[in-house]
DNA sequence: TCATAATATAAGAATATAGTTATATACTGA
DNA sequence: TCAGTATATAACTATATTCTTATATTATGA
């Protein structure tokens, strides 16, 4: 791997917000709505936070009426294969909530 | 892991100068005049971001006279090792002015 | 078509980071 | 003991990051 692509891949998950968005999408598909209630921070910061993660190639996304579902890519780097296995679960933000359920979960 | 402890190493090791410190050190010990020549940064510079890696337990010290030679640590956690596998060692940086060789270098 | 809901973007403030230069510390050797 | 060398720390500046609030965008459904 590039130093320039390990930089920016580190620097998208070198943050307390973001490592909780992965471990919750370590579940699956969720939603921005139940990440606001996870890490109890505003909605345009989670927003945020979650586009420096899709701009590190490292989420991506889909679209489900006006609910937005984010996950992990499939292909992820070798290192960031690494990060993810020491990450662990978060649970509770499993898209309990309706919205992940509406147009099918991607994980069911 | 505690994601705390993930968040330290991943801080300290998502910067495109500390990356290159730890390619260095791939090969071995490296005495920090050999980092200024490398980085082309200060040595006050070199010293503040050997320090962060340093603080996050990626790397270690040992000093001979008024050198200081510094190196990976051997027992890395299961996150760095993934990460310092993905980081390609860099030449140029092995020590090979005097001050690595006085006093015995550790990897000899 | 219009009000509502979910998410994204913009603008601005507070804090963190990474560099600089100047100075301090610690060791060496004459 | 003292000058010189290697490294660390301090103080400061410039820039980046991460929040907030306000607003824009997009889709839904009455």
């Amino acid at each position: 791997m590039e130093n320039t692509l390990i930089e920016k891949q580190l620097k998208a998950a070198a943050d307390l917000n973001r490592i909780k968005l992965l471990a919750c999408m370590k579940n699956g598909e969720v939603c921005v709505c139940d990440f606001v209630d996870v890490l109890g921070i505003s909605q345009p910061a989670v927003s945020q936070h979650l586009r420096k993660l899709k701009e590190a190639g490292i989420i991506t996304e889909r679209k489900v009426g006006t609910w937005k579902h984010y996950r992990l890519v499939e292909n992820q780097t070798p290192l960031m294969k690494g990060i993810l296995e020491q990450i662990q679960p978060l649970k509770g933000c499993n898209c309990e909530t309706d919205c992940c359920h509406v147009g099918g979960n991607i994980n069911e």
